[in-house]
DNA sequence: CAGTGGATGCTCT
DNA sequence: GAGCATCCACTGT
């Protein structure tokens, strides 16, 4: 069995999104569906944070913690916020200035068990809304900093119809706080907070 | 529904 | 030792 490689295949797919700016990407990657071990759901909520952008972890330089946002792109970096919470974020191109999309909540589809059980609550519009609520559902940790987002236990499927995307300030940061670099899905019932309409 | 504060651990100065 | 790219429980309308 051989492969077609003059046709575009998934991979290279997901090596275009990742190529793509920092804002860009934040946009195109709602309507992806994102899983880890099979367990996950659609893109409806992202940030993008730029290099040049203060509030970004990459803005003072390299250090231990942000090491894989000056990696390649298409990898996890994760991060501890507040002490408490996992944050996922995916690393875009180019290559070396640090630039990174941060996936904040997921439209749970896959392993709706695995994820009530480990977040332990009721409403499945709180199972993925935010980005600590999303590693947790997900189980993602420090043990995903660094890993690739088109291999396991990762996947990550281009979306077959495109969204209607809205763009707004981000979330809970003090510097750069009037940039209009948060995306979502409109009217999703599964963002973060905003508009539910449902 | 809005506002407040605590939990908690790691990173960098 | 300060400051977080957060979440939850609790208060008061």
């Amino acid at each position: 069995m051989s492969a077609d490689i003059s046709r575009p295949g998934p991979e290279s797919r997901q090596a275009a999104l990742f190529a793509l700016p920092p804002a860009e990407a934040a946009r195109a990657l709602i309507g992806w569906t994102l899983t880890v071990d099979g367990v996950g759901g659609v893109v409806v909520e992202t940030e993008a944070y730029h290099h040049e952008d203060p509030a970004s972890h990459s803005f003072p330089g390299p250090t231990p913690r942000n090491a894989v946002m000056f990696g390649p792109p298409g990898r996890a970096y994760v991060y501890r916020s507040y002490g408490i919470h996992w944050c996922l974020n995916v690393v875009c191109e180019p290559e070396g200035v640090a630039n990174a999309v941060l996936i904040r909540a997921l439209e749970p589809t896959h392993g709706l068990e695995a994820m009530r059980a480990r977040r332990g609550v009721a409403d499945d519009r709180l199972l993925c809304a935010g980005p600590g609520r999303l590693c947790q559902a997900l189980a993602v940790t420090r043990d995903h900093d660094g890993l690739p987002l088109d291999a396991p236990p990762f996947a990550l499927v281009e979306r077959g119809e495109e969204p209607e995307v809205v763009a707004t300030t981000r979330i809970g940061i003090t510097k750069a706080a009037d940039r209009p670099w948060r995306y979502l899905v409109a009217g999703s019932p599964y963002v973060s907070r905003g508009p539910r309409r449902g």
